[in-house]
RNA sequence: GCCGCGGUGGUGGAAUUGGCAGACACGCAGGACUUAAAAUCCUGUGGCCUCAAAAGCCAUGAGGGUUCGAGUCCCUCCCGCGGCACCA
């Protein structure tokens, strides 16, 4: 009679697959829903519950899509390049390709347990050869379509790890992988120009069902302004510095101008600057900082005078002193900046403290004070004065244009992505370096470009991949002349393989495209796609740059890859910290699967809280979903009946069914489950359940708990597994009540209730109200009352 | 410093979007069953007041405001979490 939990899911599964009810069919009939998941890093670690939370979830919507009669592809793979194995094998000179292999094993393993229906004939990995043929394919269109390009630029530099890393890869000044502090270093790296798409990432958010606060944070990050580039002639000189601002009309207040060190100004002036010196050794030491370090130095401003360097304001034409600063940097707009301390709170506090001019071009504020940062009427600004900023901004541009000085510009705040790495374990990039010809790109028909065996998984000193120490392997032919060329030894970072992976699940096997045109057309775009908020501005925005990609040189059928984009919430440690093996706080998923059962553990996931938001573990909570669980076998145990009949529980059964329904389409599993509580404590309380009543419980209970449904469905002597069984509809006229409880208020305080009719007039109610004793006590006679609200079958509000 | 998300009983959290605050669950207390424990079942469970109940009052981070009515809307502030590129 015990619910053996670990024999009935390991039989279902087994079921499942014998008789593939989850793969889904190219080209069938019946509409198709693409559920998509964030496939894992399968890390050594393991499965973590923070993987399988939104698993479940999308899981739950993908068994309710297929019983809604959808063509369901829910596909899982493996997102395999990446640091961790690579630094395991650093460690312990195991090769990754092995490492890989023994992770994906234990992942897969885990997977299956917990019931998920995936299909599993789909299953991709990034490290495969045959997948990275196609994310090597992309590259060299890329490159061919002018969009991937080398250039030296100075790049984040781990003295450890002796390799670049891109911004993000950068926590707190620190090697995202080992903790040490970066300097910076010039480097030769391949870019992918993603801001020559910036315009066309931003148009497409305006279609696509994201989010609200996805959206902003894309929107954001590619941090579109609109505004005006300026030229300022440095005098005695032929040179120009350009600057991009969006407050031209505070022009007339410029006292100074800003450029960061790295400015190339600096070098072509070198004769000019006096002190140059001092601004060398300024220029060494803002190279030791990172960029959050210079922000730290923000109630601090530091900078030095490029002193026998002077600007010329194109407006006033005066010549003003030109700073270095390291809070200006040199990879954002053009790298210097105008300064008007009247108006902006930064440059007001540096002119301050260098005891610069405040020239107020803005009326509304007391610059001498603070600065006045708001848009107003221009005095102090020549022809111009009088004018609003809003004004002065359109006909100082105009003028600008008209004296070649500048004019309008878009700047946005995204940049390039810095596409090299020097790691062994990423795809290598199918590029070869011919000293006639320059780069050269791998012929497609050579692809994929493999990666060699290394007997040292390091890279070298100079911070080369450690594929450069493989003459065999770099010395190669140039593909146009034959010459001598060596290969690129650089490697893609993780996120190329995560970029367009969605895409492979549609024709895994395919060898001669990266997958069959119609098989696309067939699936794309992703319907739903879930994940983590911390991939938003990374591996959503790159996956969306390289699907428009593919869709401009027509190689997939829609601009946007994912209609639908939510987010989950993370799960917490039991102590409400970020569960980390430091902490010790680390749940496994393995330890809860055995001693409850995959059932209840997806039960207890779904209800612990709101899906998109943190919520911490709690040990003693998962009891209350095993409870549930019990409660569900011992029913479908011994109260089944098929002759009995009950409308109450009929009715309760069709307000189950709705309330299940919406909320798993708007991913509020907690209240989902709440209500099949409910349910099922009515039924606990009941002597018979109708069997009828039953069998749709059982449906709307299939998705998330699949194994006890198939089990309980199969005990009703059901031949076909549950999740071949149509998704139960709601009876509307079962659900709408014939009474409703008023409420009562006196001057906005509930005072008492009252059992109504639906429908029921404000008269009549106003007429019982007055006839209740606790009423009757607030309200002598009618003459008291002063204004009545009612809203209909709600409440009447009673002001006296 | 900037951006985003939050703050509701002892705990996780509900609240049809401005209409009975605390659904559901955990925990706790009392009881039943048991030699006993576990499991299970029943009852109670925001605070104050009360022997108890009814009634009443207070209560959704703090303080104001709008409204017949505010957890929900507006303003000011405090705290927590996540992200960050002083973005000109």
């Amino acid at each position: 009679m015990k619910y053996n939990f670990s024999k009935i899911e390991k039989k279902w599964q087994k079921y499942w697959e014998k008789h593939k009810l989850f793969e889904a069919k190219d080209f069938s009939k019946k509409p198709k829903y693409y559920c998509l998941i964030e496939f894992p890093y399968p890390s050594g670690d393991g499965l973590h519950v923070g993987h399988t939370r939104s698993y479940t979830a999308m899981d739950i919507i993908a068994r309710k899509r297929r019983m809604e009669g959808y063509n369901v592809l829910f596909p899982i793979g493996w997102d395999a390049f990446g640091l961790p194995t690579e630094n395991y094998a650093i460690k312990t000179g195991i090769h990754p390709k092995i490492v890989t292999k023994k992770n994906t094993n234990k992942f897969r393993k885990q997977l299956k347990s917990l019931g998920f229906s995936f299909d599993w004939k789909r299953e991709i990995n990034t490290s495969d050869p045959d997948y990275y043929k196609w994310t090597q394919w992309i590259f060299l269109q890329f490159f061919k379509h002018g969009l991937a390009y080398k250039s030296k630029i100075p790049i984040n530099w781990c003295p450890s790890c002796k390799i670049g890393l891109a911004n993000e890869e950068v926590i707190n000044n620190k090697c995202e992988r080992c903790g040490t502090p970066t300097t910076k270093k010039e480097k030769e790296q391949w870019l992918l120009a993603i801001t020559k798409y910036a315009e066309k990432l931003l148009q497409g958010l305006e279609n696509i069902d994201y989010l609200e606060k996805i959206k902003i944070q894309q929107r954001n990050w590619i941090g579109k302004s609109e505004g005006t580039l300026v030229k300022f002639p440095i005098a005695d000189s032929q040179k120009i510095l350009e600057v991009f601002t969006t407050r031209i009309d505070t022009i007339f207040g410029c006292t100074y101008m800003v450029v960061a060190p790295e400015h190339q100004i600096i070098n072509d002036l070198k004769s000019n600057i006096i002190n140059f010196e001092e601004v060398e050794k300024y220029i060494e030491e803002a190279k030791q900082k990172s960029d959050l370090q210079r922000t730290e130095l923000n109630k601090e401003k530091t900078g030095i005078e490029l002193k026998g360097v002077k600007a010329i304001n194109p407006f006033t034409k005066k010549q003003i002193p030109v700073f270095i600063a390291d809070y200006v940097l040199a990879n954002y707009g053009t790298g210097a900046v105008m300064a008007v301390p009247a108006h902006d709170i930064r440059d007001w506090d540096f002119a301050k403290k260098y005891n610069l001019p405040i020239i107020e071009s803005i009326k509304g504020g007391d610059v001498s004070k603070q600065a006045f940062t708001e848009d107003g009427i221009l005095v102090n600004s020549g022809e111009f004065t009088g004018l609003t900023s809003k004004q002065a901004r359109q006909k100082m541009t105009e003028w600008l244009e008209k004296n070649n000085l500048g004019g309008r510009m878009i700047q946005y705040h995204l940049r390039d992505w810095i596409f090299s790495r020097q790691h062994y374990w990423g795809e290598p990039i199918p590029m070869v370096n011919c000293e006639k010809c320059g780069w050269v790109p791998v012929p497609e028909k050579e692809l994929p470009v493999k990666l060699p065996n290394v007997k040292n998984y390091k890279p070298t000193d100079s911070g080369e991949s450690p594929l450069a120490a493989i003459d065999w392997w770099v010395n190669s032919k140039c593909p146009k002349c034959k010459g001598p060329a060596k290969r690129e030894t650089d490697t893609m970072p993780n996120w190329a393989g995560s970029s367009w992976y969605f895409l492979r699940y549609i024709d895994p096997k395919n060898k001669k495209q990266l997958a069959d045109n119609k098989k696309l057309k067939y699936w794309m775009p992703v319907d739903w796609y879930n994940g983590g908020m911390e991939h938003t501005t990374l591996h959503l925005l790159y996956s969306r740059f390289w699907n428009q990609f593919l869709y401009d040189i027509k190689a997939v059928p829609t601009p946007e890859p994912y209609k639908k984009r939510t987010s989950h919430g993370m799960i917490l440690g039991a102590d409400g910290e970020k569960m980390s093996k430091s902490r010790g706080n680390v749940v496994n998923p393995d330890d809860v699967v055995k001693q409850y059962g995959a059932d209840t553990y997806r039960l207890y996931q779904m209800f612990m809280g709101p899906f998109d938001q943190a919520t911490p573990w709690d040990t003693k909570g998962i009891e209350g979903a095993k409870r549930f669980n019990n409660k569900i076998w011992l029913i479908g145990q011994i109260k089944i009946s098929k002759k009995s009949q009950n409308k109450e529980l009929e009715k309760l059964l069709h307000k189950t069914i709705k309330k299940v329904s919406e909320d798993i389409e708007t991913m509020s599993f907690n209240t989902a489950v709440a209500a099949l509580m409910i349910f099922i404590n009515e039924c606990y309380a009941q002597k018979e359940v109708p069997q009828k009543i039953w069998e749709d419980f059982l449906k709307i209970l299939s998705p998330f708990a699949p194994h006890l449904s198939e089990e309980l469905w199969q005990k009703l002597g059901k031949k076909k597994s549950i999740c071949l069984e149509q998704w139960p509809k709601y009876n509307k006229s079962l659900i709408q009540e014939g009474n409703f409880t008023l409420v009562i208020q006196i001057n906005g305080k509930t005072r008492d209730t009252l059992l109504a009719p639906i429908n029921i007039t404000q008269d009549l109610v106003l007429e019982l109200a007055l006839k209740q004793e606790n009423i009757k006590k607030y309200i002598p006679d009618k003459s008291a009352i002063k204004k009545i609200i009612f809203v209909p079958n709600k409440l009447i509000n009673i002001v006296i």
